[in-house]
DNA sequence: CCTGGGCTGTCATGAACCTGTCACGCAGGT
DNA sequence: ACCTGCGTGACAGGTTCATGACAGCCCAGG
């Protein structure tokens, strides 16, 4: 499995090492940095699976990190854990309220951060837990690269998969051609966005195979979702 | 939109009530149960959007409920917030690890917990968490991409669509033609004004099919607003 | 080293759908 | 009754999408 891709964002050293430690024993590859405006760049270009966000770092403050991250197309689902020394019922309220996903207060257990930094991960992207996407009545085993249909096994190819993979992660959602081509080709992808067309057909044709309905909705002018028709 | 349907498991009784009236406040669906085996039953019939669990229960152990929701593929993705005297980082973590997306300690704020289901909810239920615009029966699903009236899907064009949503964000508003033509087409299209009455005919065919009464209101000399009628 | 098969990106074509405009008739106000 | 503004149906043109074909690429196997 991938290993998951942590941005943090602290201005205490000591405590950004001491974090640091406990996720790479975790396999995580954490990127680190003391400042808002370059966490905002960092963002948008690693695009990381969890941010692990201080209430005041250098620059900006982390709520309004928080806040622009999710504005960004490119960011905005990126799950956000707020850590901070702010405790007081307001605070923590607010922080949920500007779209974190978690508020753990300092001072905090590495354990327990690593609990719920693994119950958010585990909700958004259950691939990397190494648990199995399912939608309706499609089951990826993304361990096995396999991928069933009403269990019967689907064969896909590698670009057919990581396209179906990352609309399992986000069943319902409508993506433009330009969002996909960044999430499955990869943000430096010099590509044709109607190649993404293509693509939608051949795993269209792969996996609704045998009268199936079709679970991917074409949305004219804005992309295409998976979809169940509920 | 459609309510948002609750679970609480709770056996203190004042506490139950408690939770209950903050949540029906937010406009929640909340069934309760102090029983751990009927929890079970109720979550498989019920299908709520959200589990609250207290730990010790009557029957089984919050913790064992936990498990086996996340065991039936029924409710195997229906979030979990455990809800707990036991605050050890012990206990915590294996609440966490056990399935649970959050774990929140008692006592606890009330509005803490109403924003951290919140959270939760926004990432699991986009369209429950107040990121759908609604009114009256129409909902509209902007992630999605889809528009519901009184629960069926209303299919609509990208004009449509952009149209409608101009009005749900601001319910009741009238815009004139030149307004509408700004704000939906962009302030640099030079577009026959009357062009407007054609796209809010379409608008009002697609979303008042099957005798529903008229949502949009004509303003002689003015323009249109979205308008139930109360 | 060569070969063959699968995978990928691109293109041309046709179909489906969307869109802006008009003409006409009706309705509301004066 | 008159005038102005709105509703309606039709339609031509344009845009977006689905589809089939094709050539380059990579890799496995011979």
């Amino acid at each position: 499995m991938a290993r998951a891709r942590m941005l943090l964002v602290e201005d205490d050293a000591a405590l950004a090492e001491l974090v640091t430690w406990h996720f790479k024993r975790e396999d995580f590859d954490v990127k680190h940095t003391p400042d808002g405006e370059e966490a905002l760049l960092l963002a948008k270009e690693a695009t990381p699976d969890i941010v692990l966000l201080d209430w005041m770092v250098e620059g900006i403050s982390g709520i309004e990190v928080c806040r622009r991250l999710r504005r960004m197309p490119e960011t905005a689902n990126i799950p956000i854990i707020m850590l901070t020394a702010r405790g007081e019922e307001e605070d923590r309220v607010r922080g949920l309220e500007t779209g974190a996903d978690d508020y753990v207060t300092k001072p905090f257990s590495p354990r327990e951060l690593v609990a719920r930094v693994g119950a958010v991960l585990r909700r958004v992207r259950p691939a990397l837990a190494g648990e199995a996407l399912t939608y309706a009545d499609i089951e990826m085993d993304t361990v096995g690269h396999k991928v069933r249909r009403g269990g019967e096994v689907v064969p896909l190819g590698p670009t057919e998969f990581r396209l179906l993979k990352h609309f399992l992660e986000h069943p319902g959602w409508v993506f433009s051609r330009e969002r996909l081509l960044d999430a499955v080709w990869g943000h430096d992808s010099d590509i044709e966005s109607r190649t993404v067309d293509v693509h939608i057909r051949r795993l269209r044709k792969a996996i609704n195979r045998g009268d199936k309905p079709d679970i991917i909705r074409t949305v004219r002018s804005a992309g295409y979702a998976l979809d169940s028709g509920a």
